[in-house]
DNA sequence: TTTTAAAAGATAGTATTACTATCATTTAAA
DNA sequence: TTTAAATGATAGTAATACTATCTTTTAAAA
């Protein structure tokens, strides 16, 4: 039996939708290698189509714009995360012990298990720390917030607020809790790689530092002590 | 007598330094101006050179590129917060009192009684809320960085960890604790004010909530309680 | 006060980017 | 088998991101 991780998507981030057709996946995958090589900025759809063997116009149908595809890359990212820790921790009871294999989910790379057919999972995790804000982070935020594209990361952090909460009802901050967690697992990364004087990880250059950083960050503010 | 806060900038941020004329110090003032008003991605030189009155030859005369004037603009930012920083600090000998007050610094709009001549300090507090992490979050930070061009943000890293490892000398993660108090000033604020559903303080909008959050964040990680 | 050099203005030009439009051909669904 | 949808091929445009050159203005040195 073959299982193939779907994921959908909303409408409105695409013209047409990628998972539907050959052409539309290459875009995807070729696009993900490609923002990784040489990074967003210098990423066209130009070189895309090239990359791919199609032409300009042929991207042009799938998404409006490079900006709206980075914006489908990043939500697809963070459904298929929130899909990952509802996988790794509904069987789990203690609400601290889930917390904690949330920190790691996040913060650590991918091993390369479940793997779907046309994305590499740990290529997108390093094109998210370096790329993802980038999404957001402009004057048409609002409106694209309005078209619900980033859905997936408010729910990601939604889930997370949860799980929070349940480890202390009474904290305070469990979305911001969240969105911290979430933001600085991959920002002390980014950080620990290229601008390492901003972390205390720069010379190991070990994940599993940040790991620990964002435990007891966490665990210490919402006091509900360390899990097993 | 008039004091005028001059910031001795890095040579390579520029090609020929803007404080030292009219022209340059236009280019300035008008590159906040119009990056607030319409977005980084949408601020072009040709557009800042019609704003200015001046034509775009005569920007490049003394930026690279768009992308070295947001470094600029960041670069001056941050020295001019470490600056804010010390001169807030430097009379306090609690550094629990201290880091108190880097947070507010921080986290809150500046009361524009300090003006330097040609900056608006809340405009531009607010695009390097919005733009600043673009500043480093390229293929090329790592050159960027040996050219120490980010020097100012480490600087002020360097300092917050100071302060945090005077509150207690036993931390383990001095240095990403101040980034992460920096970085989520910064994003708390901009979620707060952009997706909401990213932060608990959607509501009311305000940014002394952020402060508390930060604080408690902060203080129960480095274990030493509140200050008075 | 003149000379000289640096800065700024004016204009032109190029390669690339970010698209839109059209029409022919292939592929897949009815 | 027909018909529509998707793709390919090609062309074209406005804007962006520069570089080059030449003239005029401004400011500093002799």
């Amino acid at each position: 039996m073959e299982i193939e991780l779907q994921i959908k998507m909303n409408e409105k981030l695409f013209l047409r939708n990628p998972e539907h057709s050959e052409l539309g996946k290459k875009i995807i995958r070729h696009s993900i290698q490609l923002i990784y090589k040489n990074g967003f900025e210098s990423f066209t759809f130009k070189k895309l189509a090239e990359d791919i063997g199609t032409t300009e116009a042929g991207i042009y149908r799938y998404f409006e714009n490079k900006h709206r595809l980075l914006i489908y890359i990043a939500a697809w990212y963070w459904s298929w995360l929130e899909y990952r820790v509802s996988v790794n921790t509904n069987n789990l009871k203690d609400p601290a012990v889930k917390l904690k294999k949330v920190i790691k989910l996040l913060a650590t790379a991918v091993e390369d298990d479940i793997k779907t057919t046309h994305v590499n999972e740990n290529i997108l995790h390093q094109i998210i720390i370096a790329e993802g804000s980038k999404a957001y982070l402009t004057k048409h935020v609002s409106e694209d917030n309005k078209d619900q594209l980033f859905k997936p990361y408010k729910d990601l952090c939604a889930a997370i607020g949860e799980i929070i909460l349940a480890c202390n009802p009474k904290y305070k901050y469990p979305k911001s809790m969240a969105s911290t967690i979430i933001e600085m697992a991959h920002f002390q990364n980014f950080f620990m790689n290229n601008l390492p004087a901003l972390t205390d990880f720069g010379k190991e250059k070990d994940e599993l530092k940040i790991v620990s950083f964002l435990e007891e960050l966490v665990f210490s503010s919402i006091k509900k002590g360390y899990p097993g």
